[in-house]
DNA sequence: CATGAATGAGACTTCATTCAT
DNA sequence: GATGAATGAAGTCTCATTCAT
């Protein structure tokens, strides 16, 4: 009367996490199947119970982290501060997702590695979209925010999207390259270095200028 | 230096060179021995000639385009321009290399994916740093140059080498972000917001106008 | 007897019924005991409450298939027709049962697979002797019928099982034969053809022979 | 200077003669590659070398067969006896190359198999035809010289290709019978009984002792 | 030096069968 | 009795690497 009955939703959830792990660690291709089994403790052939194939199992795990790291970024920016502050704020956020055991780096390897061997998945399943636009709408709000409390110049609003944009790949070029050259340089730092010169140019510094 | 030897030289370049494009094409794991082989008109047996084994061959084929790099951007900026436009010209010679056919992010991304799933390379074998630290010097220069001749600030001199480093850092994550979302946004458009935002960071702005 | 054997026996008649059409559509290897049960509209788990294995649920379908085929073709023979005709009737009644969709062909064929394989089998699980043995009986009686009628010759009456066995086998090969070159003759021709040279040796021709 | 060079095709037939006594043996898809190796004395790998799948290789096999058979078959007729009795020695001719083993049958059926669980290989690689058309192409030479030689009705000559594909449909179709029923009848008499009806019907009988 | 045939480990995937519920 | 999730053996095929010629 009652078979063995799971909820299928959770157990795919839970090897779609299992095999994140291994796939950031290894990438797409030397990750193995027979490992994300063994890592989820199911048998190889579980795994295709509730996946087509490895790649079916690749975008799943990777949508579940995109989800993640939507919501979690999401919830930062509520906060009462000045809005460069606030900047500030969210990039730093930002970057305690992308550091610790650089596995956000790791994973968006992996992503760019399939991709590569099998370009037409970029517009097939692309999950970097989601994700994009996301952190994206964040950035945005907290600029326009800015703008509309007067903090920032009223320009920046018009260029809120590129400015966006170009924090948002500053953040990955700049956690690749640490990634690469972890000694170089102390990420902190640098990102500092660039909230610096990006908030010397939102705020309204010639307001003053404005004034003469 | 015997003829022997510049022909062996010279062979291995060939190989790798060949190998360069199929590891650009289709990453390190699904670019083939047999592949490159044939790409290289030589036999299966001859690539273990002249290489240890399939990584050797990549890193061969990487440090071969790494020198290439590296010769390419050093000529760009020895122009009497000014500084801010000197830098604008770097950049987007930098671009230029990097944009077409994406063949640059995609040798980035097959480097990556290398280091990801025998991560003790990045420290046996790091073909990057020498890109890296190529790159920045070239940045840097054009930096303390403008300082010197004080179209930029005095502290900049002091923060040359982190703008250098975020400003690489920069345009490797623009070109990624790019890569994956081909037609939401416009390269060029991209670095030049960019690059607004950094010139009128260098620039002895609203300081030397205050003491007019 | 109990209403619960009838149900259990109907349950297996149904599946197996099910299966026939997996096992005639792709072979016995090919078809897999997923797909069955979902053609069955039950469980894999209960396929194996009626059948102890997928070979024991093949012969149970093709075990059906030859009862029904055997029924079939029983009954055309009733007829008060000249025997030549009857002869005529009857093979066209089996080509009716033979041609649609190919099945049966296919079906032999699946049979034939099985016992490719499993060659020990054939002594073991032998459903095709009772097919053969049932058409062939259908088949002499009609050749005896028409000796003690007078319209065939005397010495048919010693060789009926011979040339029962004949027709038979060449049915099953025209059948063949015409699955793999369906474009290359026309089936009832072919064996019209047979039936005139058959029918030809049948009759007491050289009765009038007899007569010199 | 002579690296190691090899007859390809001389490897190719080897590898396909062992695949075939496997395919033969078990059917297409009972015989696994790997066993397929290790009775060819090669591994897995180099089966691949010659060949583009399994798939591949059975139909590499069979069309050695077949040549085989075609251009066994076709000497046999060359003989300067009746008619009647050259029709005859075909037909032994072509039994014993089907008997010995069941190979033969056996083969067939591992064809069979094939095309029924991938019908789209009928049209697209029928290696059935080749062997068909030859073997037609024999009977119903010798019919035709049969009544050129006047041994035969001249009304044969218009249903000679009718004829021929009716006696090979009928060899496979005893072949098989017997196959399935080893012990239940002897295959020579059989045959002898087929060939007794038919020649009856190819002579020119009462017609020629009438016009006498 | 160069070749390319050969290898075999190991990849992904399928599927008959079992068993806790 | 019925379910369907789980298993793991076995299948086909790939590919980096070796070695006799």
């Amino acid at each position: 009367m009652s078979p063995k009955r799971i909820d299928k939703d959770h157990r795919r959830r839970q090897i779609a996490h299992a095999a994140l792990d291994l796939f950031a660690e290894r990438g797409f291709e030397s990750a193995t199947v027979s490992d994300i089994a063994r890592a989820a403790s199911v048998s190889k052939g579980t795994i295709y119970l509730y996946f087509d194939s490895k790649e079916d199992l690749f975008f799943a795990a990777v949508a579940g982290w995109v989800d993640g790291m939507v919501s979690q970024t999401g919830d930062v920016v509520s906060r009462d501060l000045e809005p460069a502050e606030r900047l500030r704020e969210l990039v730093h956020a930002m970057m305690e997702v992308f550091i610790p055991d650089q596995r956000s780096v790791r994973i968006a390897a992996a992503i760019f590695q399939i991709y590569l061997s099998n370009p037409q998945l970029l517009s097939e399943r692309n999950v970097t979209r989601q994700l994009f636009q996301g952190a994206r709408k964040v950035v945005v709000d907290v600029l326009l925010d800015g703008v509309s409390r007067r903090f920032f110049r009223p320009e920046i609003a018009r260029d809120a999207e590129k400015i966006a944009i170009n924090l948002l790949a500053y953040l990955d070029g700049i956690a690749l390259h640490h990634y690469m050259s972890r000694d170089y340089f102390d990420l902190v730092d640098q990102v500092d270095c660039y909230l610096d010169v990006l908030v010397e140019h939102l705020r309204t510094p010639c307001a003053k200028r404005g004034e003469e």
